[in-house]
DNA sequence: CGGCATCCTATCCGATACTG
DNA sequence: CAGTATCGGATAGGATGCCG
């Protein structure tokens, strides 16, 4: 197989057009949330995060991880001991981020069962 | 043709396990928001959101508002007349939804050029 | 233990053509 | 004008295996 092109290209992109596509692409995934709010409770491993997430793929989780890694949302400290331990941690505009989601997050939780609500709605009258 | 199970199943996920999710999906995909700014300014129709975007398709705007009518962000209202005239606004949960949104906006706007450093400095340290 | 490479699937999304 | 139907390429994401 000429491997020309990697089926992934793990390189990021540096320029995003639009600034506030950078942060609804890494809450927009399906999991780099959820490693950032298990992160904001405390310092986490590669295993304690999969643990704690639950239905994560390691694969998954360590792209999330290196993603924002990338974008300077996490710290990752490597301790060169056997077995190897990494550690996992938010960084300070990882916390300033989970600051205005926080707002975000709470609009979710009190205004989900008007969304709820639309669907049934929809389902009924329109469909 | 035996159509048991169309390409898009357009049905609705009425019970999403996490609230958040719910608003994350809507936010995360490509379009969403900025259909939701355009109709912030004023009621737009089709056709104007369409040009309003630019680049959208005219598949994905119509998904795009379908989902968006179906959760009870925005209003579709009906003209009958010819040439049929059909024009979208916000509802009082899309307007309210914009609000938390704004502080994320604005979060992302300020922290833009720090996603970024972090992102060069891991391509020359890291990489 | 941490985590990348591989394979495979499901879904996203654009282009186009067609309908009322 | 306001969409829907169909096709096809790109991408996200899961399962698994290997390797330091």
């Amino acid at each position: 197989m000429s491997n020309e092109k990697a089926q992934h290209d793990e390189s990021v992109e540096f320029e995003q057009p639009c600034p506030i596509r950078d942060v609804l692409d890494r809450i927009g995934d399906q999991w780099s949330l959820l490693v950032l709010e298990a992160l904001e409770i405390q310092t986490l491993r590669f295993n304690e995060l999969a643990r704690e997430i639950g239905d994560i793929s390691k694969q998954m989780l360590s792209r999330t991880l290196k993603r924002l890694e990338q974008d300077g949302f996490i710290l990752r400290t490597i301790y060169p001991e056997v077995p190897p331990r990494v550690e996992y941690q938010l960084t300070d505009l990882g916390r300033s981020f989970l600051v205005p989601m926080q707002t975000l997050i709470i609009w979710a939780d009190s205004n989900h069962h008007a969304i709820c609500n639309a669907r049934v709605n929809y389902a009924i009258s329109g469909k």
